[in-house]
DNA sequence: GACACGCTTCGTCGGCTCACGAAACGTCCC
DNA sequence: GGGACGTTTCGTGAGCCGACGAAGCGTGTC
């Protein structure tokens, strides 16, 4: 449950169970413990009770357990569910920000394009501030919740990093935003566009075609 | 027995018995888990099984899973226990860099002088890098493992950040080679010598009286 | 108002987890 | 070699965990 919700969308808790296969009564006292723990929040709409993960803490403790568990038991199954897990390694949403392949490539063109420091830490170049400026990107600051403005996040199909924090998740809202990339009917499943793909290259030099 | 390892040393599987109040035998099994899980790296020397957290990875999980589950317990209990949670308060090593007041305290100065920056995720900044120089501390680049060079860790008993990664380590070290501080008998227990209060007073402006 | 629906509460039960002690093994030190 | 010591293996047992279904509650819909 605390993987699907890394979609960083609000699931019911029925939706979460059936994702889960348990029973919806299963489901109440587990989300109930994570609610109590602090991962989970809980907002309440008539009769139903939507849960997302608490914020990007809670988000990346659960990527983090998730890297060591090894989620290759997805890799593994039916054919429909191999080639919808092929779909998503390929690119997908990582609680807010862009993961498989794409998010890979995507913080590699970054740092030969100088825009992203890997250096000392991860952090943003001048010419990154200002290539996020082009795109009428607000380059955001450090805020109250202290919150990284870039961050490393483990890959867990890719067993690389990909980009998070403020800036990875501006990026993925202005991507979907200006239809680069475009949610499928699948839950965390992104395909990228052909405009996308065109502005992918002409920014970063990035080629998709693999 | 894992938040015991997070004072970086290996113990004995013996030791981390005693310490988690288990039986020898109960040890044994939860220990390889751990390796297997590959949590805890372990090394035989003779009859004994030293055991160690597999790397900054692990040590961040397991700083990040005590932090969420509040490590309020170490609080109360009997009067020795007390006084000995309130050294560890005070100061008191993490993995591999200093934690507790004086951990977070430094980080506080770090950032006040201008030689680390949190405006854009936490970076080290030029003039960070002289006074590493100057100290004789040779500055980490990033390596093949990819640890940040450095990094905020959450201090649970202080509920802030102090100061993490390869700087944070190499800081730690020059400082008990240079005995600003010291090891105590208990574990993870330090204490701050005389010349070390100078030196943080001169260098950093950090008055360390409380 | 009746019904469908989502969620929750409660009772129950199987099974797994985790603890222990006894015994064995290997190492180190007399 | 003998004995102490640290660790491991194995068998056993208590207890908790986590699952389910039935019943109940509140909300939305016809």
């Amino acid at each position: 449950m605390c993987l699907a919700l890394l979609d960083g969308r609000a699931w019911t808790a029925g939706e979460l169970a059936r994702a889960a296969g348990v029973a919806p009564s299963t489901a109440t006292v587990h989300l109930g413990l994570l609610v109590d723990g602090g991962l989970l929040a809980e907002e309440r709409q008539g009769r139903h009770r939507y849960l997302r993960l608490s914020g990007p803490g809670a988000a990346g403790l659960v990527e983090d357990l998730a890297g060591r568990a090894g989620a290759g038991t997805l890799t593994s199954g039916s054919l429909r569910a191999v080639s919808a897990s092929r779909a998503l390694a390929r690119a997908r949403t990582c609680y807010d920000h862009l993961a498989g392949r794409l998010g890979v490539a995507l913080l590699d063109a970054l740092c030969r394009k100088g825009l992203v420091d890997r250096q000392v830490g991860l952090s943003l170049t001048e010419p990154g501030m200002e290539w996020l400026t082009d795109l009428g990107i607000e380059v955001p600051t450090v805020q109250r919740t202290r919150r990284p403005v870039v961050r490393e996040c483990l890959d867990w199909t890719e067993r690389r990093h990909h980009l998070a924090g403020t800036v990875g998740a501006a990026l993925c809202d202005h991507m979907l935003e200006q239809r680069w990339i475009e949610r499928t009917s699948r839950p965390r499943e992104i395909r990228v566009t052909e405009r996308g793909a065109d502005e992918l290259r002409q920014r970063l030099g990035l080629d998709l075609t693999s």
